[in-house]
DNA sequence: TACCTCACG
DNA sequence: ACGTACGTGAGGTAG
């Protein structure tokens, strides 16, 4: 088993200087120089050695343990060159991309990531290969750890063993590589050395006396000169010896099967190589690929399934139980929490992390956490003088709340701010804790051997005290990381931030539903279903058909009754049955109308009707959802348990679901306040299309002038059939539509489909240039901003397969659109429930549905309640066109709109 | 668990 | 040549 671990920084500088003088520049102008010199050097370096097992380490951002040691560590190296650091981000996606985990740990240099990997693998039976130019390495080496050094100018690798490195050196053993380097000092590390002393004279001396130890026991018996010399070092050289030596003691949450290399062909880094423009190592990628399956069906193995890891990161959580002041010895093997246990009085600052775990409070201060009851911590938790970091703390406010406790002071909710710097990624806490501190939380399973003797296992729950130390640190790097990414703080500080409070108060407020009216509704449709169950047995002879089972009904109408000849059988094995298709087969037999209504009732009974009982708080009678904040790629929310925003409209029989959610108070009304098309407003503001804005500053019905537009007539000559078509332009642009979903759309053939379209774009000119200035930006960027600054990383936007590309293109034109439409309303909201506090109200909003919010209102606010909704939402921000909102009230939700 | 279907904006 | 409009949550069947 051959495992390499490669240096990445120090290949990185290797790689800045080896491309200096001639760099490469892709089209877009970005300097790739770094990027291709590493990948290609990794590249060949698998061909060529072709390593079992690889891991890669870079240096973590921030000091080392060695500055705190000497903060003079490294302190005359200038800058790091612009250039290595805009490589790192890219470099660590395309090292991910092979798959190949990245080994970091804050507080240590790669060099001593490497040197404990090496030599803990090297005690699992490896032979290790340290793939480094960096001359320090040499102390690590064994019969088993070899050094691996980068030729120069792309020459031939040199391999390192133990003779080697003492032949270079002069020296007997490697391990004396450390007395030789701290003698002789670093200039470029700023470490202090003997001065005068040279590596030819140091290892004179060390031929002698062993080690820097024995120089100076036996110092008369040098040279007056060299006495002088190392008497003039003596108050150093021990702080030299300890800063030259690389750690080999870290321990690293790894495992081998974590680091097994499987192959160099993977689709992210063909991705990748195409983003960056890198054909030829495409075609290294190949060859290396084909040399590996023939190895491999040579040794008769397959590629082993390997665990995926991200980045890995060491400390352990057993270590950090260790409690107490040594646990903020950073050099200690894991990250310095705040985490001496604290009696509750003595927690204190302006910043507390708190974790609510059942009926127990864990909060953490810089001093160390404590836990204890909620009235324990009331004063602290009311005190809007203290910010309060936290995961979930809207779900936090509402326990509170039910406690009889205001949760004040800003709330930094980690969870949250994670999610805007990436909001695909995953947020949880044990993930955040690895990425940004290498602490594990996660405490390994106890052995299962099945025994009868084995001892019961003790709880081994989650450790909460650490926990808590967690979450207050991480909002320290997620703060800065917001800092360091353009309108991240803003969108923090003025959308979410603010909303967490709002969110709280409407889920806690819920909605009333009528549960009466519902089961009078559900009786009617069962009736309905139960004759339509009889009629579709009849048709199909068959009694014992499921009709809500996609595959009975595909093969019943494909093959039993044959509607469809025409149609192949898809190579999944099922027949599509989704209603559109369905309904094309209508004409064919009654039997698919009778599916359809079949289907739709029981829908609207098993979604809507039976499960709402079941949501019906028993304290108040109402119906409470959970809005999730952090959750779209686009910004906005999202409603679950149960979910509040897809209650029917479309349908009549749907409809009749609305007339279910009615005031709480009698007296009162329902009032619904929506933003009139304000995805389409959006995009005429972001494209400036001058004809599209103008229809919007008219008033005119837009899809009409839309219709007028494409079809060169007059608005008022535009029939229904042309509104309706341009209509459906209008959303399918805003999706990025192709000829085939449009016509689909329509109804019509995809010749006239692509008519519509060529039209529209003919049309509406900067469309087109807002959809390729959108993409363009993704692909330059990685990510595409709504007006407020909120990104998606779109991801795929490279991606060597037409249609993944397609659907990241199709992401890219329609996040800024959805996502801005999302801003807008979250802080309508906030302003919104601002006013109907501060202005005494008794009114309460109750959801939010996208782009309209829903209130209860008693009848003597309806008035003031309006006007302020309609102020607020139409006044969030000003564009170039203006937003409109519509609102209406009435005694159920249904007549609200 | 994966997939299909369908409810909403 | 290939698939086919963005974003969700939930209930159901089938494996």
């Amino acid at each position: 088993m051959k495992l390499f671990l490669i240096d990445g920084h120090a290949l990185v500088f290797k790689m800045y200087y080896a491309f200096l003088g001639r760099p490469m520049v892709n089209s877009k102008g970005v300097d790739t120089s770094i990027l291709f010199g590493f990948t290609k050097y990794l590249l060949e370096l698998i061909d060529r050695e072709r390593p079992t097992h690889i891991a890669v380490s870079f240096d973590p951002p921030g000091g080392t343990f060695r500055n705190e040691l000497y903060p003079e560590y490294k302190a005359n190296r200038g800058e790091t060159p612009a250039l290595v650091v805009e490589a790192l981000e890219p470099l660590t996606r395309i090292v991910e991309a092979l798959d190949i985990p990245v080994l970091m740990l804050p507080g240590f240099e790669a060099d001593d990531v490497i040197g404990s990997a090496a030599k803990r693998f090297e005690a699992e039976g490896f032979e290790v290969f340290m793939v480094t130019p960096d001359k320090d390495y040499g102390q690590l080496i064994t019969p088993h750890i070899l050094q691996v050094k980068p030729g120069k100018g792309g020459g031939e690798n040199e391999l390192l063993g133990v003779a080697e490195v003492c032949d270079k050196w002069k020296i007997a053993s490697p391990a004396q590589v450390i007395d030789i380097l701290a003698i002789c000092g670093d200039a470029s590390d700023n470490v202090p050395g003997v001065q005068g002393v040279g590596p030819v004279g140091a290892a004179k001396l060390l031929g002698k006396y062993g080690s820097v130890e024995g120089i100076y026991a036996h110092l008369d018996e040098l040279t007056a000169r060299q006495q002088e010399q190392f008497r003039a070092a003596e108050g150093h050289i021990a702080l030299s010896k300890r800063l030259v030596t690389i750690k080999t003691d870290i321990p690293l949450d790894v495992t081998a099967d974590q680091l097994v290399f499987d192959t160099v062909e993977t689709p992210e880094l063909n991705a990748l190589l195409d983003h960056y423009e890198m054909p030829s190592l495409k075609r290294l990628i190949k060859k290396v690929a084909i040399a590996d399956n023939a190895a491999m069906s040579a040794a008769g193995t397959a590629p082993g399934n390997r665990a995926t890891l991200g980045i890995v990161r060491g400390g352990t959580a057993s270590e950090a139980q260790r409690w107490g002041p040594a646990q903020q010895d950073i050099s200690g093997g894991s990250c310095p929490l705040p985490l001496r246990r604290l009696e509750v009085k003595e927690i204190q600052g302006n910043k507390i992390s708190i974790n609510l775990q059942g009926e127990k409070l864990f909060v953490g201060c810089e001093a160390g956490v404590a836990e204890g009851s909620f009235a324990e911590f009331k004063e602290l938790l009311e005190d809007a003088a203290v910010t309060k970091v936290g995961i979930d703390l809207k779900g936090q406010m509402k326990t509170f709340a039910d406690a009889g406790i205001t949760l004040a002071g800003r709330l930094e909710d980690i969870e949250l701010m994670h999610y805007l710097l990436g909001p695909e990624r995953s947020h949880k806490l044990d993930v955040l804790a690895r990425a940004y501190l290498g602490v594990e939380l996660e405490s390994a399973a106890p052995q299962e051997t099945g025994s009868l003797f084995d001892e019961v296992p003790e709880e081994t729950g989650p450790d909460r005290l650490l926990e808590t130390a967690a979450i207050l640190r991480l909002s320290d790097c997620l703060l800065r990381e917001m800092a360091a990414t353009e309108g991240m703080t803003r969108l923090y500080d003025e959308i979410e931030e603010p909303l967490i409070g709002v969110l709280a108060r409407m889920e806690r407020t819920g909605v009333k539903v009528d549960l009466g009216s519902l089961r009078d509704f559900a009786d009617g449709l069962r009736r309905k279903m139960t004759e339509r169950e009889a009629e579709i047995r009849q048709r199909a002879d068959d009694p014992t058909l499921n009709i809500l089972s996609p595959k009975q009904i595909g093969v019943l109408l494909y093959e039993k009754l044959q509607l469809d000849p025409k149609a192949k059988k898809p190579k999944s094995g099922n027949w599509p049955t989704d209603e559109q298709t369905l309904s094309h087969l209508a004409d064919r037999s009654p039997i698919i109308d009778a599916i359809l209504d079949y289907r739709g009732l029981r829908k609207l009974l098993s979604t809507y009707i039976e499960p709402f009982g079941g949501y019906i708080s028993p304290a108040d009678g109402r119906v409470h959802t959970t809005f999730n904040q952090a959750l779209t790629a686009t910004g906005r929310l999202s409603s679950s348990n149960p979910n509040l925003q897809n209650i029917p409209i479309r349908t009549e029989e749907g409809r009749e679901i609305r007339k279910a959610f009615v005031p709480g108070e009698p007296g009162w009304v329902m009032m619904s306040a929506d933003y009139s098309q304000i995805e389409l407003r959006l995009m005429a503001h972001l494209c400036g299309d001058a004809h599209l804005v103008e229809a919007f500053r008219q008033g005119q019905d837009v899809h009409a002038a839309t219709a007028a537009k494409i079809y060169h007539i007059p608005i008022g000559e535009v029939t229904a059939d042309q509104r309706r078509i341009a209509k459906t332009a209008n959303f399918g642009i805003m999706y990025g539509i192709s000829s085939f979903g449009l016509a689909e759309r329509l109804r019509c053939s995809r010749s006239e489909a692509k008519q519509i379209i060529d039209d529209y774009f003919a049309s509406f000119p900067s469309i087109r240039g807002f959809i390729d200035a959108t993409v363009a930006q993704a692909r330059e960027r990685g990510y595409v901003e709504t007006l407020f600054g909120r990104r998606r990383y779109i991801a795929d936007i490279a991606a060597g397969n037409a249609a993944v590309r397609a659907l990241a293109e199709r992401n890219a034109v329609n996040a800024p659109i959805q996502g801005t439409a999302a801003d807008i309303i979250k802080l309508a909201m906030t302003a919104v429930d601002r006013c109907l506090r501060e202005g005494g109200y008794r009114a309460r909003m109750v959801l939010q549905i996208h782009d309209e919010l829903l209130l209860e209102v008693p009848q003597e606010e309806v008035a003031p309640v309006r006007e302020m909704l309609v102020r607020e939402m139409e006044g969030v921000i000003s564009l170039s066109v203006p937003l409109t909102v519509e609102c209406n009230d009435g005694k159920t939700w249904l007549e609200a709109h």
